[in-house]
DNA sequence: ACGTGATCATTT
DNA sequence: AAATGATCACGT
């Protein structure tokens, strides 16, 4: 093996991370399971999240859910990118949840999505449907943060959702919605509920919902990386 | 219930 | 075929 597993060791800095990140590329998800002595699960269906589990292992980031950076001490972010076999990415990437209830002094500068998307290790996964997940191989890591254009195009997809949030809107927010950012579901299943706000100002129940990046712009993120833009 | 990690399954 | 709306698992 040419990769090294330290599960119990968080990265001190940023290029320790990165080595360890290109270390793991070029290898099957199969491969590092076996390293870290975990079963790979025959299907995905009922393990949605064992891939970015996987690579957070992997590469040392604290296996917690709470609201900080996977990599607290550096301030970046993890996420896992399902791709095919031409680097298109083949799901959108979950941001954060949307805040419904209270929404009237909330600014993009201040916001959780911007300081998801501050500074963001990307780690392509090979994942066509006919390849089986232990043999499924992982791509070359990219660290990224946004240039002026993709973060201006943010902040308004993101203006444009929550100035109808404010507005008591949110339940005429569609997944068509935004150029590069759009609002879904994000719950167990659609009997969940949290607090949201109708269009006379009251406090309605209603669907938790979350932001997501759209493939289309995870995919020209990726090629503008590998220089084929 | 809400946060983390996402992909599934049906519709378009 | 791609995108939307729904869903799955686990920790706090």
């Amino acid at each position: 093996m040419t990769f090294e597993i330290a599960p119990e060791y968080t990265p001190q800095s940023e290029e320790e991370l990165m080595e360890r990140a290109n270390a793991l590329a070029g290898h099957t998800l199969g491969e590092l399971a076996c390293a870290l002595g975990l079963a790979v699960p025959a299907s995905l269906r009922r393990h949605k999240g064992w891939v970015g589990q996987l690579i957070e292992t992997c590469l040392g980031a604290m296996a917690t859910n709470r609201p900080v950076p996977d990599f607290e001490n550096l301030g970046i972010e993890l996420k896992t990118l399902p791709v095919d076999r031409f680097g298109q990415p083949r799901e959108t990437t979950y941001l954060c949840t949307v805040d419904l209830s209270e929404v009237e002094e909330l600014q993009w500068e201040s916001s959780r999505a911007r300081k998801k998307l501050a500074r963001v290790l990307f780690i392509p996964i090979l994942a066509e449907p006919d390849i089986d997940l232990g043999a499924r191989m992982v791509g070359s890591p990219i660290l990224w943060s946004p240039n002026d254009a993709q973060e201006q195009a943010l902040r308004r997809d993101w203006q444009e959702h929550m100035d109808l949030i404010a507005q008591g809107l949110v339940e005429t927010i569609t997944a068509r919605d935004g150029r590069y950012l759009q609002i879904r579901p994000k719950a167990a299943n659609a009997h969940v509920m949290t607090w949201g706000v109708d269009d006379r100002g009251d406090a309605v129940m209603t669907t938790p919902r979350g932001f997501y990046l759209r493939t289309s712009f995870t995919g020209e993120l990726l090629r503008a990386h590998f220089g084929l833009i």
